[in-house]
DNA sequence: AAGGATGGCTAATGGAATTAGCTTTACGGC
DNA sequence: GCCGTAAAGCTAATTCCATTAGCCATCCTT
């Protein structure tokens, strides 16, 4: 029996494909071992169970947009940087919709996807600072920002929008609503 | 053996109260028969199978909102109906995080879950009516409206910001940025 | 009071998660 | 180069859930 090579990371790849092809309900053990190689229990051997992966999973994706908010604010700021993080967050969820909306189920709390929220909220508060707000409006501000980039991504990743017609400009409008908002608080 | 007097709204009662003190994850057949009093099996009888419950679930807590939202806009327009709208939108989801939380779930398609998804459309579409927008307006209008609301709503029902601090006032600017974004569209 | 439709039951099947315990591979220290 | 151990796989077994088949009791209509 030659070994598979596998490792947590490599599990969480598996696990990605799948919700990327397939969908988050198709994330199951048996499907990640089938596309990893490798007999279900195996699995074990790396991740401590289904729910572990699915932190694992909705880690990766943090961490991922993170990485893209971070990149699309570099040397911009203010209703730029606003602007940029928007369709950036935008850009991620059109790019990987599976993905996305593998993440949304409420886990338990635990320490690294917090760490991840907290990576993904300092970029935001960061862009943020251009505006003269206080701790309590930068907080308001950072989740009106979430709030319109979340709602419109998981609607558009879930097929909640009813047709796919003009969404660019519904979010170029939405983006506008934002940084206006942001001028008058 | 005496009867449980079930039936299809039944099977959806006893979904709804698992889904509202355990959260969507617990929703599961043997869940509901126990608590219906019935065995599992017997549930085939009223719901063709999970899938068709989970949209059974689905529509009803589109009903419920719907009915909410067309109560909020009685009498009310222009701002005042959108910002009754949007409150409403909230109220609802915080008396029944996990019956929202329920929802997510892309379905397939379903003419009676288009039908209330429509329902509910016509309610903000109706609402955005005072404002002077054109029909590609009017689709954006409503896309920004329900993002900001759902995205809001399901960040708050899934434990999606980190403080439950403030979360009125937060809100609050929300829609005061709503309103502000439909006066310069 | 009969009889069909309806609602409930038990038994059986199949798939997924998980655990236990065995085997083999890889590899670091001698 | 050999050996022992830990890591990575495997098979077998258990449990839980969804689903189907087929049986029986109950209700409603006449």
């Amino acid at each position: 029996m030659p070994r598979a090579g596998l490792s947590p990371n490599g599990v969480v790849d598996a696990a990605i494909a799948i919700v990327d092809a397939e969908g988050p309900a198709a994330l199951t053990l048996s499907a990640v071992a089938g596309r990893a190689g490798v007999q279900t229990p195996s699995l074990y051997k790396h991740v401590r169970n289904l729910a572990e992966l699915r932190r694992l999973v909705n880690l990766r994706v943090l961490d991922e947009l993170a990485e893209r908010l971070g990149e699309a604010v570099l040397g911009r700021s203010g209703d730029d940087a606003v602007r940029a993080i928007m369709r950036a967050y935008r850009s991620y969820v059109v790019d990987h919709p599976g993905r996305y909306a593998a993440m949304d189920q409420a886990p338990d709390p635990d320490p690294r996807l917090e760490a991840a929220s907290g990576r993904l909220l300092g970029i935001i508060l960061a862009t943020l600072r251009a505006y003269e707000l206080d701790d309590a409006g930068l907080v308001h501000a950072a989740r009106a920002l979430r709030s319109t980039a979340h709602g419109f991504a998981i609607l558009e990743a879930s097929g909640g929008f009813g047709l796919p017609q003009d969404l660019e400009t519904s979010y170029e409008l939405l983006i506008q609503m934002v940084v206006g908002g942001l001028h008058r608080d």
